[in-house]
RNA sequence: CGGGGUGUAGCGCAGCCUGGUAGCGUACUUGCAUGGGGUGCAAGGGGUCGUGGGUUCAAAUCCCGCCACCCCGACCA
């Protein structure tokens, strides 16, 4: 079978790339570095966005929409936030284009731009360029805002949906009255990113803080969800940002108190973007393709006839679309193919490959016994089923494939998480199969960078709920008072 | 931006060394058979050989320039 597609063994990143490619969920474009999202991929991102929007809007907040392109000297006004995305932004300078002699387009020198524009790579400046105008009083906050978004960095290298020079994303930007109450916004929201990784992509994380070199630019504090690949690399999946009074001093945002007392307002961000679908594909996939969470599948299960005569099929149409509506009835999404221009052998590997959970056969034999025959894309286990009662067992059988799908990517987890006390150690494990490695670090930024020029892996987080331990930095030998996670990262 | 590699049918590739009718697999179209895991047989359509120049009677093939893409580094969600 797929005799011309990679398994994970012979080439962990061809394989992602031929998922991807080959299950149609996206390819390379014309525009280097940018990516087409095609229908099947993008309808998985719709589902993750209609989760996603609810968890916000049960959250208490709105959408808007801000514009694409930035007043140059917006960036200007945040000095750490400039000097993070300066080296990867594009930039408008020209408004106009016009035919040259020898009958080419060129660009129109005569309309050059005052000021440039910045394509965002992130919203932060206008956003609290408008915050200005927005808030005056104690009254206006909290203002919780969220935007769906794309946003451009200029990466030098880039992979399908793990780093395109264009995204798509969401941004939540708030603003509050007071410290603590951003600080729990941006704690709730990553909890809100957590709830919905482990519930819905069916992938565990690490909740945690960010080193100061990782940190958002800008950021007084990032928290972040850190999930764990099959290769042993660790994928940042989303970040929340408590950014303290920078950006309101920045941009000159205060509110009255009750007390009359005029102060700066504390702000948040935090963002999930179409990374989650790398994600997603790297946390399930087998060698055989694509495999997609319940919750999140397209189709959720895909209803196949075997037949030989026209009369054979309109009988097996009939059943197939009772059952179809069973199904509907509890919100399951279906499809039923039964396309005559492809055999019932070629639709199974296809939906196999494009990761539908569960897939039912259905032919003249099991019209006779009153069957139909079920196979699970997570274990590819297949049984035969009374047609009694089949939508509810359908409906019971993809939560077990969705808590399956968890269970499974956890106790990976658990298999590729080891704590090590001697440099030694650290860099066998790093440099053999990888993982989270837990480990002692003396707390500077230096020892952080040396850690990562001679071995590539950084910490990706400080797990919230860590526990306070002594020990040794395996770098400087330092007194340490807890474990951090390292891993080479996406 | 440094190192390496590749551009030939929609996709994947051979041909290039040693210049002389542009080929294979797959996909596509048609017909017949087939139909419980990518079906078989037959016929057919599809190419400015990345691009510009040079050498030659003759260039996919040799020479020079350019462009694009991929991989490995540095940078990054």
């Amino acid at each position: 079978m797929s005799k011309d597609f990679s398994t994970r063994e012979e080439n962990y990143s061809k394989w992602y790339n031929d998922i991807v490619t080959k299950a149609d969920l996206a390819e390379n474009s014309a525009v280097r570095g940018c990516m087409v999202i095609k229908p099947y991929g993008y309808s998985i991102w719709e589902k993750m966005q209609a989760v996603l929007d609810k968890m916000f809007k049960d959250t208490g907040h709105e959408n808007a929409y801000f514009p694409l392109f930035i007043p140059k000297s917006f960036f200007s006004k945040e000095a750490s936030h400039v000097e993070g995305f300066a080296k990867e932004c594009a930039v408008v300078t020209h408004y106009r284009l016009k035919t040259a002699p020898d009958g080419k387009i060129v660009v129109d020198e005569d309309a050059k731009l005052e000021e440039e524009l910045i394509v965002r790579p992130t919203s932060e400046t206008i956003i609290w360029d408008t915050y200005r105008s927005w808030i005056q009083s104690y009254r206006d906050l909290p203002l919780l805002i969220n935007q769906w978004a794309n946003v451009v960095r200029w990466e030098m290298r880039t992979r399908l949906f793990l780093r395109t020079a264009e995204f798509l994303w969401q941004e939540g930007h708030t603003a509050h009255a007071t410290r603590q109450e951003a600080v729990e916004e941006a704690e709730k929201m990553l909890n809100v990113y957590a709830d919905f990784a482990e519930n819905f992509l069916a992938l565990p994380v690490l909740k945690g803080v960010k080193s100061e070199n990782e940190r958002f630019a800008g950021a007084i504090e990032t928290y972040c969800i850190e999930a764990l690949m099959q290769d042993g690399k660790a994928l940042q999946a989303g970040t929340s940002h408590f950014l303290g009074q920078n950006f309101a001093k920045a941009f000159d945002v205060k509110f009255t108190g009750k007390d009359g007392k005029q102060e700066y307002v504390w702000a948040t961000s935090w963002g999930v973007s179409t990374r989650l679908m790398g994600a997603l594909i790297m946390a399930h996939s087998d060698d055989n393709g694509l495999v997609l969470p319940p919750k999140l599948a397209p189709n959720q299960v895909v209803i196949v006839p075997i037949y030989k005569s026209d009369e054979e099929l309109a009988k097996l149409n009939d059943k197939a679309s009772e059952i179809k509506k069973s199904l509907e009835a509890l919100g399951i999404r279906v499809k039923y193919d039964n396309r005559d221009t492809h055999k019932p052998g070629w639709k199974f590997a296809e939906y196999e490959f494009k990761g539908v959970p569960l897939r039912i056969a259905i032919g003249p034999r099991d019209l006779e016994n009153g069957t139909v025959e079920l196979a699970r894309r997570d274990t590819k286990e297949k049984a035969t089923y009374q047609q009694t009662d089949l939508a509810h067992k359908i409906e019971h059988l993809l939560g077990q494939i969705q808590s399956n799908l968890y269970q499974k990517a956890l106790s990976f987890r658990e298999q590729n998480t080891t704590n090590v006390d001697t440099w030694e150690e650290f860099v066998n494990q790093i440099e053999g199969k990888g993982g989270f490695v837990y480990a002692h670090w003396d707390g500077t930024k230096e020892t952080e960078e040396t850690i990562k020029e001679k071995t590539k892996a950084t910490i990706r987080c400080i797990p919230l709920d860590n526990k306070k331990e002594e020990g040794k930095c395996i770098l400087t030998g330092k007194p340490s008072t807890q474990r951090v996670v390292f891993a080479r990262a996406y």
